[in-house]
RNA sequence: CGGGAUGUGGCUCAGUUUGGUAGAGCGCUGCGUUCGGGACGCAGAGGCCGUGGGUUCGAAUCCCGUCAUCCCGACCA
């Protein structure tokens, strides 16, 4: 590990403050900047590249998998949000309304989308009618807004950009094949391209979805111990498919109810690269998102050949690689800082005494280690650095995750655990919701998830230690 | 939505207690010297002090409202 002299001084240390550091980054690595509407945030062109760079990955998954992108409108009728009872229960407290059209009121109120499951259901009403329309595979991308009380950059604002697919099903086993499917591409897409561990697992009926059946989640462990939210996948039943009216005639010639998910991942992900991988001197990004994976840094630009030597490999590296070059006349100091602040996973230096040699300077952003290489078998090291940082960002995440998670028995044992530390706890749940507010209340914990793969720690209940039923970890969350 | 804090050149902040012509550092522009961990010199530009009222001969400063941001809770992707 290279030196951990601090070398930014414009970032709160993370040990200081993990919250004004979080704010710092996103600041200083140019991703947001605040607007004037409460909660609203300007995606800026480095941050947006991430979300870009996220939404092609994803995008492919989504239809290399069989599903298609459509886009609805972002109103949705007071009435037709009222269809469901539990969902507009649940969605009421955080919509905005638009209640005049220029200077006239209108007669019905228009909820800006907080979700579509609504307007979804309304349009598979019309579309559905025979067991061969199914299954019903669509996604959008889009952005919604949610009326939040309080708001942070990336984790939670008013208005966010996300997908949301949206599938119907002739039957409840291949719809909850789906929900089972969407929740590990989004595992594996967190694990191989964000470099970030995650624990998958189902939502207690307390935590799920308003007007799901059951909610399935991916939960990330942040650098500081707390959990976030980081995707989630639904299973419907055919609830909404009764309140919408949606039926196809079988195969019998009878009359049946679809079955229904719905998933969806937002800009949220980019507030936990920030929060899992990121350092004190700033964001360090995973190479397969990172807008520019390598940047080539020219050492004293003004002597002959330099600028135009690094300019050449640039050229060559953009071949294979996102790679950008800086040519101001900052410092080299300036500019080492100034890109490590922004996470670009590798630098190139390269300066007259490495063209002598005919090498150039290669630093890795996670570690600072520095290698010398010939010019000779460039592309093979920078791509072999590529996949070294996303290894070592995986695994120092997971070395995180597994030093912040513990096991309690009892209820002394989590309270003493949940006391000044940070990260998951791993118990055994009667699966009752008034354990679930026990430990809300006394141990200032929330339940995560139920993980897929259940591990028995005993048989009885941590809260109320009658018997168990589930293992599940419980923990802070953003 | 409760509790706390903050809004002054692009950024970080001083000035507010005790009302009297708007300040610093960094950044920015130009020229020159520099360049392997945030370089330096000289010369410049840039602010109706968040916003709306009020008090006053006079308000960045005092009073009331409002908007936004940050932190801590409650609520939520």
């Amino acid at each position: 590990m290279a030196e951990q002299k601090k070398l930014v001084d414009d970032i709160t240390s993370m040990d200081e403050d993990f919250a004004k550091w979080y704010t710092d980054v996103v600041k200083k690595a140019e991703l947001c900047d605040y607007s004037s509407v409460r909660g609203c945030m300007i995606l800026r062109p480095y941050g947006y590249a991430i979300w870009e760079n996220i939404q092609k990955i994803m995008d492919g998954m989504f239809k290399a998998t069989g599903h298609e992108n459509v886009y609805m409108p972002m109103f949705i009728p007071e009435s037709l949000l009222q269809k469901e009872k539990d969902h507009v229960e649940g969605f009421a407290p955080e919509v905005a309304w638009v209640t005049h059209g220029g200077n006239e009121k209108l007669t019905e109120r228009l909820c800006v989308r907080p979700t579509s499951e609504t307007l979804f259901c309304e349009h598979y009403s019309h579309i559905i009618n025979s067991y061969r329309d199914l299954p019903k595979l669509y996604n959008q991308w889009c952005s919604v807004v949610r009326w939040e009380k309080t708001t942070r950059p990336f984790l939670r604002t008013s208005e966010f950009l996300w997908q949301e697919g949206h599938t119907m099903h002739a039957t409840a086993e291949e719809a909850i094949a789906e929900t089972e499917q969407m929740l590990n591409i989004y595992a594996d897409f967190c694990e191989k391209y964000l470099a970030i561990p995650v624990v998958k697992g189902r939502k207690t009926k307390k935590e799920q979805f308003a007007g799901a059946e059951a909610t399935y989640t991916i939960e990330a462990m942040m650098h500081d111990g707390k959990s976030l939210q980081s995707g989630t996948s639904h299973y419907f039943g055919d609830g909404f498919a009764h309140a919408f009216d949606i039926t196809y005639t079988d195969k019998d010639n009878t009359l049946k109810y679809p079955h229904q998910t719905s998933w969806g991942v937002s800009t949220r992900l980019i507030g936990a690269i920030i929060m899992t991988h990121g350092d004190d001197n700033g964001l360090v990004l995973p190479p397969a998102i990172a807008p520019t994976q390598i940047v080539v840094l020219p050492i004293a630009q003004h002597k002959a050949g330099v600028a135009e030597k690094a300019t050449e490999i640039k050229e060559r590296l953009a071949k294979s690689f996102r790679t950008s070059i800086d040519l101001s006349d900052n410092s080299p100091g300036w500019k080492f800082a100034q890109y490590e602040m922004k996470g670009v996973p590798l630098r190139l230096e390269i300066g007259p005494k490495d063209m002598e040699q005919n090498q150039c300077v290669l630093v890795r952003r996670d570690t600072r280690e520095k290698y010398f290489v010939s010019l000779d078998c460039l592309e093979e090291k920078v791509a072999e650095l590529l996949a070294a940082v996303h290894d070592g960002l995986y695994n120092k995440a997971l070395e995180n995750r597994e030093n912040r998670t513990y096991t309690a028995k009892n209820m002394e044992e989590l309270k003493a655990i949940a006391d000044g530390k940070n990260g998951f706890i791993k118990t055994m749940w009667c699966g009752e919701e008034a354990c679930e507010l026990q430990l809300k209340e006394e141990a200032g914990v929330s339940s995560r998830c139920m993980p897929s793969v259940q591990e028995d720690l005993g048989d009885t209940c941590v809260c109320c230690g009658k018997p168990a039923k589930h293992m599940i970890i419980w923990g802070k969350a953003y």
